[in-house]
DNA sequence: CCATAAACAGACAGACTTGTCTGTAAAGTG
DNA sequence: CACTTTACAGACAAGTCTGTCTGTTTATGG
């Protein structure tokens, strides 16, 4: 019986309520539902729900860090690095029911006043552009190349993310990895 | 005094919200508020919000479908097809406040029983996927790699759209032109 | 045992949502 | 003029939403 305490019960319900309904497709009481907390419980460690969804973005990002930089300290060579990234976003695009980009799906969604989020999107696909321009740089000699493909990568990434969803396919992936891999040639 | 009639009005006025705002940040009060229209006249027209929306959708894809049609019987040599294709994108973007694609972005707050909605998305998805590979069939003379083409075109104005809207910049349709064009050489 | 902190339950306010309804006014057509 | 279509105005229902509040229960540490 494990029983976190209730913030982490809160955020963990939170993230795959959001995750597979949208930011403003999932309300306060249906989180606390699910998560068995009381509302002024949720209110005591969230100030807003605008908090809750910036405290998950938060974490969702830390942990693809954590990702992005166990891939690049692999030692794998750069196209198969980009292969694992592009085969492990398929797995997880299958896994969660082709529901794309936590981030651009809840970017798609809150106004501009909502300023905290709007931040942690950019700043997590400014280093997922990093991240890919580290690959390229593996692969590719001249600095200003290597920049140049490591942005196409995001963008193939970001497309294949988007298109995965709109379609519930995986074609887009299976093309961006090749893509990818050619690219790296 | 232009006066066109109430479903013009609602519809145009309703395009104009949606695609700024988001489809689910936009409620019908405020679209017949802002449209000079009554309640009743709206439900008249449409018996639902989610009907408008597909009115909506099924407007832009025919504009859109107008647009690469006027593009594939220009004669212009695939690359620079491409090039007009992405420079039309990012003034598209760029007026438009960055609000990116309005499909995915409806795409990321309808659930799944919005049937209609979402097969209205995949149709015009499927369809741009079509221009793509057209574009590319006038470029490759093989068929299976000019399909695989296509389909990277098409994965590069995805992703190049998304990020757009999400970094608020035009770098990443700058990206997937260029690559387009080498695609295409 | 007792005090303090944390989580519980759930009513409530106030503002929003979509959609229905009644009734009125204007415009075009015979 | 009479009739029909179209649109107007706006109250209303029934439900949702976020956030606040009061009060009770449980657990933990001294």
């Amino acid at each position: 019986m494990k029983k976190p305490n209730a913030k982490d019960r809160i955020l963990e319900t939170a993230g795959e309520l959001f995750f597979q309904r949208g930011y403003s497709g999932v309300g306060i009481n249906e989180i606390i539902d699910k998560a068995g907390t009381a509302k002024a419980s949720f209110y005591q460690h969230f100030p807003s729900k605008e908090s809750l969804c910036e405290a998950w973005l938060q974490d969702m990002h830390d942990r693809s860090s954590v990702h992005h930089g166990e891939l690049l300290a692999s030692g794998l060579p750069p196209q198969e690095m980009a292969a694992a990234y592009f085969t492990r976003l398929a797995d997880f695009l299958k896994a969660g029911d082709f529901r794309g980009c936590p981030y651009s799906n809840t970017g798609a969604v809150s106004d501009e006043n909502c300023l905290g989020i709007v931040k942690l999107i950019r700043h997590h696909k400014e280093s997922t552009r990093v991240f890919f321009r580290k690959i390229a740089s593996l692969a590719i000699s001249d600095p200003a190349r290597s920049e140049t493909i490591g942005d196409r990568l995001f963008v193939l990434y970001s497309g294949a993310t988007a298109e995965a969803q709109n379609l519930k396919s995986l074609w887009p992936v299976e093309i961006a990895r090749e893509a990818a891999e050619e690219l790296l040639t």
